[in-house]
DNA sequence: AATGAATGAGAATTCATTCAT
DNA sequence: CATGAATGAATTCTCATTCAT
């Protein structure tokens, strides 16, 4: 049983190997020209030897979402596990866990962008599609959660967290892709940090307007 | 001088025909499955006709970029045309025109997102790029011209007008994403023009915060 | 009948500027990478009016090489017309008439050789075939003729003036496509009128050694 | 080691056989008209395969030449490295290895003549022009080395070596050369090597006419 | 488990040639 | 005669995937 184990363990630190070399190639050299002999020869393996890990490439591209999508899980549940925090703080610590994640991978959009295209989807299997779902519900639902309780306390308006949560994702999203889209059109800096705080304080502020907005 | 111009015109005609076809089968197929005798067979042409009007393949995606972007230029424009407009009008206005926008062509942010990836821009002549670049700045000069006009009429607060169009296009362009991204994932139906609009209401309410924010 | 005539002549004419335009854009560019549009461009035609004078591309590759055998044959009659020439005159009018020939077109082997191919040859109408081969076998018999003469006047060796013809254009053409192809792998240059000077002497003392050889 | 020896070894027995399959192949159909898949189909290999020995068609043309240039050079040496041997053995050795070479691989110059037109050359990789020049100068030095002997040993005259063996050479090529023509053109047979002796002894004969060129 | 050579289906692109105007 | 837009067959090359070792 104790062999078993090892195996199973080796048997995941290597698809996890598999899956920084793939990232690393993504960043160099995007989406659409790395190859899966490129990935293979960065994680030091022969090409063959993936599809041992994984059924195609569509699979690993998915693994490698699925792969942020624990991340950023796991990143959110930290950001508001310690007992004690009223809302404010939380969403504070919700937004420092967004740029945690963007720098654990930057790439993360392309990624789940190139996931969208129902082309890719349709060779995923279900199993990964549901894993993939249930991740992004779980973030999500961290999310609101927040939201719910700044209502609770009665902080904010009350508006249905999971399209609050919806919003807020979105403005993350959208930002990092706009800055993606104006350094490569205009070849200028974008202050992507200092634009995702002023959109997410625009919308705390927004979502405070009790007086003015009953 | 009446039979260059014809020409000129129908060569125009034919070149709009092709991109409404690329449109139709990039709808269908996604991005990356469209071959250029897709989109051939779908205009009724033989394949080496499409490159007596785009160098290549890479020029065909991108000019339905610069077609979308031409028509939010020209719909912008519109939105805010009418003399009396105040800021809230304006903004107003905006808004609708961004869903005018969207339905224009639901698929213009996969365009974009394609777009976006160096490999692609790579091989775009300088003139095309130049027209993107020229197009986009034109389309957020006009978003922000409206937040400086609220700021001018004291209606909202004071922030950087550029970044402030900046948020509104990320809020935009990432609603819309996320949008695809649950209906694919989770096959469910999400409400996009609510989500949006609540998103602005909400940066218009954060903005207005005066008294609050000194 | 005026009529006719002027228009066989004009018709002729415009085949004569496609050649040379032809032959321009050959020298520019190399054979393989011109196309019937360049041709067209550079002769200030559409792509169409070519076929109305060729009837393809092998034909009109085929009718260069005909120009430059015409011209050859022309020129080296010309070499050896003046009465009262013995042979060492001729001889040296002869291999000027060779340095005029390759400057007439330095492209000429490049020419002919791609004519040799079968490939090329086989669409070729039979006329043409024969024009060819005519007017080579004219050249040659210009040039053995003088190699005869030699003979006949005692100063050179008896041997069959065709295989020496035979070897005086092999000596020519084996120089100008070696000079081509040092130029090219070594970038260094070549002088070709010394070597092949050096070589036709050469050649010229060998067949004078009737003493040794005898 | 064995392993990684072997492994060499087949690798560049394969590379041979396509080189072998693509020179029959270019006996039959001449250059133009080959395909690589053609080749592939001649080798019993699939098209992707051929790219894996070479890295694109230029490639594999050039590598035919080389494969030629290779065969010349150790045949040429081969020709001369008896030890006592006198200037005249060693020209009359080194005329019976240029039969051999033209035996080795009658479309050698075809190959060559392909080569030299810039345009391939211009993707060819450095290596393999550099490999090309060093094997070309080595094959000529062999050559202008056994003039020098002549020279030395006070039996021809003195001229440029070099310039000897760019004469050799060259009356060697365009012989080739005009053999083919003719036969393209006038179907006939020319006879090729009497023509080359009677070449290269005339050219000889030249060369030690000591007495009357002083 | 790992390898990596081989596969072969496709894809983009070119260009000689045609033909309606 | 001349045009030049359109054609579409043909070609090179790529790369995800397989499978014998």
């Amino acid at each position: 049983m104790g062999i078993q184990e090892r195996k199973e363990r080796e048997r995941e630190r290597r698809r996890q190997d598999i899956l920084v070399a793939a990232k690393r190639v993504f960043s160099d050299k995007g989406f659409e020209r790395s190859t899966i002999e490129d990935i293979a020869r960065e994680a030091e393996l022969s090409p063959g030897t993936l599809y041992l890990y994984f059924k195609n490439k569509d699979e690993l591209y998915a693994s490698l979402t699925v792969r942020v999508l624990q991340f950023m899980s796991v990143r959110l549940a930290h950001a508001i596990e310690e007992p004690g925090l009223n809302y404010d703080r939380k969403l504070a610590n919700l937004i420092d866990a967004m740029f945690d994640i963007y720098e654990f991978d930057p790439v993360i959009l392309n990624n789940m962008f190139h996931l969208q295209s129902s082309e890719t989807l349709r060779d995923l299997s279900p199993e990964l599609i549901e894993e993939i779902n249930t991740l992004s519900r779980k973030s999500l639902r961290t999310i609101a959660a927040v939201f719910q309780e700044g209502m609770d306390e009665g902080r904010i308006l009350r508006r249905h967290p999971t399209a609050l949560a919806d919003i807020f994702w979105s403005m993350f999203t959208g930002s990092v892709l706009w800055k993606e889209t104006k350094q490569m059109i205009g070849n200028e800096q974008y202050p992507l940090k200092e634009s995702i705080r002023l959109g997410f304080s625009l919308l705390d502020k927004g979502l405070r307007q009790q007086a003015l907005d009953a």
